[in-house]
RNA sequence: GACCCGAUAGCUCAGCUGGACAGAGCAGCGGCUUCCUAAGCCGUCGGUCGCAGGUUCGAAUCCUGUUCGGGUCGCCA
């Protein structure tokens, strides 16, 4: 097994792989030796990256190893060096000692920065000729297919902080995986449809003005809609009259379908004003009432297969013990939103094939998901485990959840124009005479706040600050476009083009293999953040290598007389900024030549 | 009441398939610009990893209990 391994496998996956191949391929050989040479059925060993500069570029814990084969650690310690020193990875290696317990080993430099340079060059042709994703494009997806459901506002509601997160967390995620080689089917699941409805239309016709309507749309709505919960908190009755409108609109009243489709109109066009701003786009904008007429298949699937029973005058399907019936269909005989979901559901595994259905959707709709998953699973459709909702922390407020209902609710254009209003001033402040000044400002901006809200793990809740949304030192967005301007203009003051003509050697130098080392896991961090569905991962390993060129830039002259010295860095800095933007925009960020 | 998620530096968060002295950014303090953009860099200060047990050679990481915060629990989505 060994010997089949070749020095420069990782060139195989030609998108900076680099320090992750050298990783599992150094594992699997050892692992392989220990296994014939002990006589054992399983040996695990662990490579992994020292935080320490002192102790090598990777390291073994032999003490590990030692216990599992029975063997003093300085006999296993040894014995693992000379399977190293006479394995085919050998000259990856520039020395390789015990310490303590560990197996430090030494990357030669030289080598690893040339096979990360490898890889950079065939990612730049495969750019170049427009195959693939783009730049250093991975094929772990290939020929498979994702449905991706996000942003999927509820119409009439006013575009909250709570969408954008599932806007712009579903949009980088679909650039993720479509980075890795899947066919991505984006999908806006408006909320064009249920009870809510019956609630505006009610509120309309009581104290609505179609005059103010016209004339501000959204806003007019919202108001009718908080308007209808202050009442109807006095007057509980209009909740059933709600009801009793909406299953009408159910079954066709003209009248609440032509207010239904007016509605549904103004708000989509006020939507459509926030995904050119954020430039998202989606393949298919069929939102629930789309799914009106696919829904009576779905309960008469489930009646037939006997799973649908009655309940207090509604249509459940019983869960057991584990988790609350589902809800399919209203005593009044309306539906309900796992009905629509499920419709949602079949159709788009009739109309995309997919291999995996994501939902990026609150945390707080955990259970929903859950009892969706079950109802597919009890109806024997083996795909119930391709579903997955790609859950998102609440955007709270002092602490609280954000509420439609009782108006409390940030709107998002109001967060980008105060992001873009900040970077113009910010502009105007450090370089007033920048061309084109409204544009780029618009791209830091809107930016920074999808960075603000990418960098954080997905999951953990999100507390509203504007001021923290909106500031740009440090860990944010502008700190990255910045980053790449500065290169830009390093390499533009020098003419720069990319030969390949790299002196390897000089690479060796501690501030200049730390950022080697970090564009070898580009790779491998794609992968994870698409695979784990987490943007966060891309946005902390964009900010490390980002930090690390200004560490170096702070330190390096560039702009140095030795020629061969002058364009190693050159070549150097240009990796960085091509990692820096294609990252950024896999994040749906903006990039920038000049700032 | 039940279930789910979270708790790491003053603040915002990484780290969580167990590994060598726990890391960033912000805030504070002290520096850096005759030279490639100071939206930057360097240094410094700062932590009983909520608490208590347990498993382990080794626990922020795994298990149990507990406290606090948030979410959810059939006719909203």
């Amino acid at each position: 097994m060994g010997s089949e391994v070749r020095i420069y496998f990782f060139y195989e996956k030609g998108c900076f792989y680099m320090i992750d191949s050298i990783k599992t391929n150094l594992k699997a050989v050892l692992e392989t030796a220990l296994r014939t040479a002990n006589d054992l059925s399983e040996v695990n060993v662990v490579v992994e990256e020292p935080k320490r500069a002192n102790q090598g570029d990777l390291s073994i814990p032999v003490f590990m190893i030692a216990k599992t084969i029975g063997k003093p650690l300085p006999e296993t310690a040894a014995h693992l060096q000379e399977l190293i020193r006479s394995s085919d990875l050998a000259p990856l290696f520039s020395s390789v000692a015990p310490l303590g317990g560990f197996l430090n080993l030494s990357l030669d430099k030289a080598a690893v920065a040339q096979g990360v340079f490898r890889d950079f060059e065939a990612a730049l042709s495969e750019a170049k000729a427009g195959e693939g994703n783009g730049f250093g494009s991975l094929s772990i997806g290939a020929g498979q297919t994702v449905v991706i459901d996000y942003s999927s506002p509820n119409i009439a509601k006013p575009f909250s902080v709570g969408h954008l997160r599932s806007t712009i967390i579903g949009q980088a995620i679909g650039n993720l995986l479509a980075k890795c080689g899947f066919r991505v089917v984006r999908i806006n699941h408006l909320g064009d449809w249920g009870t809510q409805f019956g609630k505006i239309i009610y509120a309309y016709k009581h104290f609505g003005d179609e005059e103010k309507v016209r004339q501000n749309p959204i806003n007019e709505l919202v108001k009718l809609y908080v308007e209808f919960h202050e009442m109807a908190k006095e007057n509980p009755a209009m909740e059933d009259e709600a009801r009793r409108i909406f299953n009408e609109l159910e079954q066709g009243n003209p009248e609440y379908l032509r207010l239904w489709s007016w509605f549904r109109e103004v708000s989509l066009e006020d939507y459509m004003k926030v995904y050119e701003l954020l430039d998202v786009r989606f393949d298919s904008y069929n939102g629930e009432a789309f799914y009106n007429d696919k829904m009576q298949p779905v309960i008469d699937q489930l009646a037939t297969q006997g799973l649908l029973k009655e309940d207090q005058g509604a249509m459940i399907v019983d869960l057991g013990e584990d988790l609350p019936p589902a809800l399919i269909q209203k005593s009044d005989g309306s539906t309900l939103y796992i009905t629509r979901d499920l419709a949602a559901l079949f159709f788009r595994k009739r109309e995309y094939h997919f291999d995996k259905a994501l939902y990026v959707v609150g945390n707080e709709q955990k259970l929903h998901f859950e009892q969706l998953k079950a109802v597919v699973r009890k109806m024997g459709f083996p795909f119930w485990k391709d579903i997955e909702h790609v859950n998102f922390g609440l955007v709270l407020q002092d602490g609280k959840k954000m509420s439609t209902r009782k108006g409390k609710v940030v709107r998002l254009a109001d967060v980008l124009n105060e992001a873009i209003e900040l970077s113009r001033q910010t502009i105007e402040d450090k370089n007033p005479d920048l061309e084109g000044k409204a544009e780029i400002a618009r791209k830091i901006g809107v930016s920074a706040v999808i960075f603000n809200d990418l960098k954080n793990y997905r999951a953990n809740d999100f507390e509203f600050n504007l001021e923290e949304m909106v500031k740009f030192e440090g860990q944010t967005g502008p700190y990255l476009q910045y980053t790449s301007v500065r290169i830009t203009s390093i390499l533009n003051a020098d003419d720069f083009h990319y030969d390949g003509n790299v002196d390897y050697s000089l690479l060796s130098q501690e501030v200049f293999f730390d950022i080697i080392k970090a564009a070898g896991d580009y790779g491998k961090t794609i992968e994870r953040a698409a695979l784990e569905a987490s943007p966060s991962i891309l946005a902390k390993y964009l900010l490390n290598i980002a930090s690390l060129f200004n560490s170096f830039y702070g330190r390096e002259r560039i702009a140095v007389e030795d020629l061969r010295e002058r364009r190693t860095k050159e070549h150097l800095i240009y990796l960085v900024r091509e990692i820096l933007d294609d990252g950024m925009r896999l994040l749906g960020m903006k990039t920038i030549e000049r700032m």
